[in-house]
DNA sequence: CAGTTAATTAACCGGAAGGTTTGATACGTG
DNA sequence: CACGTATCAAACCTTCCGGTTAATTAACTG
């Protein structure tokens, strides 16, 4: 993946309105007045929010009627889910430990 | 995890300096100045940066003379691949069909 | 103590983010 | 066509972000 393109996303992930989006995206598709209603934000600012989420490709809308129904595009988590994957080690206990016996063999402090 | 945590480990994430950062620490624990060598930035700039990862809990930081080393600290990715595994299944094949199908039980278009 | 190295703080700047209000647009209905 | 509904676009404001330079702190070295 490109570089770019996990800025945007990390970075459309960093509001926790856009999260709690995501979160009622995965009980289904619905409309932007059903997705704004638990906010205390005016519309327009949701559509922002959601012009956010489709710039990164997590969302995708059709259009029925007036309403342009959002939906879930969850690929782009797999990216971050490989991204973050590649630094698992690292939380997963004992490897500190090796890492940092390593780091002390490197700087010649050896026992 | 808080929502605010995530909020600033996701933000955190979103600047592309600052995930290079992250991956020179996975090669073991340096210095700022070190750090701060592949850019083509101030090191008040990378001072920054680094603030900004401390502050998400992703660096931790050391004296050693003169020096302050930087030192990853992955835990708080524990609690992002944990937000992102929960969508996981959104772009694990075939659950979006399943969604679909589910969506128009739920409003009432069963065939 | 004087000087050098490592890093931060302070003050500043331009541009992007997140919100507002107000006006436009597109569509279905009478 | 006139009207209501759903949504977006424009203009604006304030705050945050990422960068700069210049000055400061902290620690070692002669």
């Amino acid at each position: 993946m490109i570089d770019d393109q996990l800025d945007v996303v990390f970075g459309a992930l960093a509001d926790p309105t856009r999260r709690a989006i995501l979160a009622r995206l995965a009980l289904g598709e619905t409309t932007v007045t059903e997705l704004a209603a638990p906010f205390a934000m005016s519309m327009p600012a949701v559509s922002k929010h959601l012009k956010v989420l489709e710039r990164a490709g997590l969302i995708s809308r059709g259009r029925n009627a007036q309403q342009r129904p959002c939906r879930l595009e969850a690929a782009p988590l797999a990216d971050v889910a490989e991204w973050v994957q590649t630094y698992r080690r690292f939380w997963e206990g004992s490897f500190d430990r090796l890492d940092e016996h390593l780091q002390d063999l490197q700087r010649g402090q050896q026992a």
